[in-house]
DNA sequence: AACTTTTTCGAAAACGTTTCCGGAGAAATT
DNA sequence: AATTTCTCCGGAAACGTTTTCGAAAAAGTT
């Protein structure tokens, strides 16, 4: 690999002089800095990076720390979705990204070291156990983060709206004529928190009575779960006309059920989904479900980490909500035009 | 962030000792080596990766290239499975991954400079158009690399069977009875053209004629163009019993367009996807498929560039090969049943 | 012409490691 | 007891950059 020493010999200056070119080209003349930098691009230069980080402490690098218990996190749509556009954004604006673990050779390192070992400049963190002590200490490290749907305190998050999402699919429901509604809830994280106070919020704003059998403990991503759920939901003396689903995926589970128990979607039950997945609008019934711009919060995410890291002083702790909007399908029936 | 000298100093011994208590131990007294590692895992040393690098040239990172012109190849559910193969394989053999690309921040870099910069050890390609002479660069040069489904001459990869697996669907549907068989192919790449010349040899092979209007360029992950090549496969006069598609993502616009004109699925006619995503278990019908094996492509794919990486010599080219096998669904209409 | 200011460049230190090689002392061999 | 061989440790160079600071040359000022 050729360097700035083989440069600096070529051109007959000095080390000194061709590193400035190559940059600004500060404090030299225009021309110097014109001919080096002809010269560095005929030989194919290319920077190293370590020898510079050395120096800089600035790697250009952003870490992403992506994990679940089952290591599948990546293959989640939505999730997936959110890496994509935090790579786009990231290349675009001049950065890489590393995935931090916990791995190195034959050691264990935690996330922290990890990141500093590779001189991450900041981590993006999505999909993961924000209690897990190891995280929290990376959160609370000098080193800037973002945390995507959940919030630390004082700290950059970036958070779909799961607020208003959850509200405007009761109130659609609600608007469909429905008020025997179903809640199957996901795992246990503020998410999950966040979307059940706010259906119990919207039930009572709409005086819908929320019955407390028609909430179920559910998990996301995993239809066996759901469709659990369902069956018991469909066991009830007093069905619910309307279940709402931890997210789409795992609404097949649900769908599943209700086929097997002779029902029609939206005829005899109605079903709600949660994110939006690609698939939802191509299979039959088209599911309703609240759909997630998992883009923009990848998006948004990344661009906000880089604004921290670029002014660590200026940028300040934001809270970044993205909204998504209600796709409807045809698993909702609208129950007033039957009245 | 405390360094080897730090440790140094704290001990009363050299940088070197350190160091060398570090690795292996070699050279030094046993007692002394543990003590120095008891002192700096006490002090929290974490090494400097750069520093280490510029030394010993070797990152223990590896790269992966995945591309393709919209910028969404990580959405696609075989892709996103094997690159979270491929990082599950890669941080257990102590290794990082980083996705290269050619932005380096305002600079543009070739996908080996790109690597060089980042001094990556090794790595691993798919999704890309591999006729991009960048991509043939980065193949043909010192780094060691792996490819996903495409072949370089005298370079290791790992490919999916198409061969096999196309076989195996027309095989499966000549049991079944089907004759007519139509078949809707991908984009233009070396693996449509192996699935297409295995499709044509599967046929010969049992006899099948196979009718030019019942071939149909398609393209992957495009529901509609596979929608709009199903419609005119429909309005043949002498239709196709059967319908292959490019993949099920795909496949799930021909089912829409099937639908739309009043035919059942399989009854009226059948159709067989490709890949195997874990929704079409989960949708009605089940829908029939070639299920590749993502996961085992993305770790072969990791383990084997490790190796070459790590036994530069020894390790041969290899081209391996991961099966995949038939899911029988719903989709398909045995119609020997009915003979 | 003598001075001051500005422009342009280079020497050298530093970033945190690894590793070669040599040296001092201990142990083993004669 | 003298010599050789080992064991254990440290000095220092090197990896490829960036950056500070000073110096030489050029330009500007009296």
């Amino acid at each position: 690999m050729i360097k700035i020493k083989d440069i600096a010999e070529k051109c007959g200056l000095s080390i000194a002089s061709v590193s400035k070119a190559l940059h600004g080209g500060s404090d030299l003349n225009p021309k110097t800095t014109e001919y080096i930098r002809n010269v560095a691009k005929e030989m194919g230069y290319v920077p190293n990076s370590s020898a510079r980080l050395l120096k800089t402490n600035r790697s250009y690098n952003i870490g992403v720390l992506f994990v679940d218990e089952t290591s599948s996190g990546l293959e989640h749509e939505y999730f997936s979705s959110i890496l994509n556009a935090i790579k786009v954004q990231a290349e675009d604006l001049g950065y890489d990204i590393t995935f931090i673990s916990h791995h190195f050779r034959n050691n264990y390192l935690t996330f922290y070291e990890h990141a500093k070992y590779r001189n991450i400049d900041g981590v993006i963190i999505a999909s993961v156990n924000f209690k897990d002590p190891e995280v929290v200490k990376l959160v609370e490290s000098e080193i800037p983060t973002v945390t995507i749907d959940y919030d630390f305190n004082n700290k950059s998050s970036v958070v779909s709206d799961n607020i208003q999402g959850e509200r405007d699919i009761v109130e659609y429901l609600y608007r469909m004529g429905h008020t025997k509604i179903a809640f199957i809830k996901g795992d246990d994280t503020s998410v999950t928190q966040k979307r059940t106070s706010s259906f119990y919020r919207a039930c009572e704003e709409n005086g819908i009575e929320v019955r407390e059998e028609y909430i179920k403990e559910g998990r996301y991503h995993l239809p066996k779960v759901s469709g659990e759920a369902t069956r018991e939901l469909l066991a009830l003396e007093d069905r619910p006309t309307v279940i709402i689903f931890p997210d789409d995926y795992s609404l097949l589970g649900g769908m599943t059920e209700i086929e097997k128990h002779g029902l029609k979607i939206p005829d005899d039950i109605s079903v709600v989904g949660y994110d939006g997945i690609k698939l939802s609008r191509l299979i039959r019934p088209i599911i309703t479900s609240y759909v997630q711009d998992s883009f923009e919060i990848g998006r948004q995410s990344a661009r906000k980490l880089i604004e921290i890291i670029e002014n660590p002083k200026i940028a300040l702790a934001e809270r970044i909500v993205v909204k998504g909007y209600l796709q409807e399908g045809q698993t909702v029936k609208n129950l007033k035009q039957y009245n």
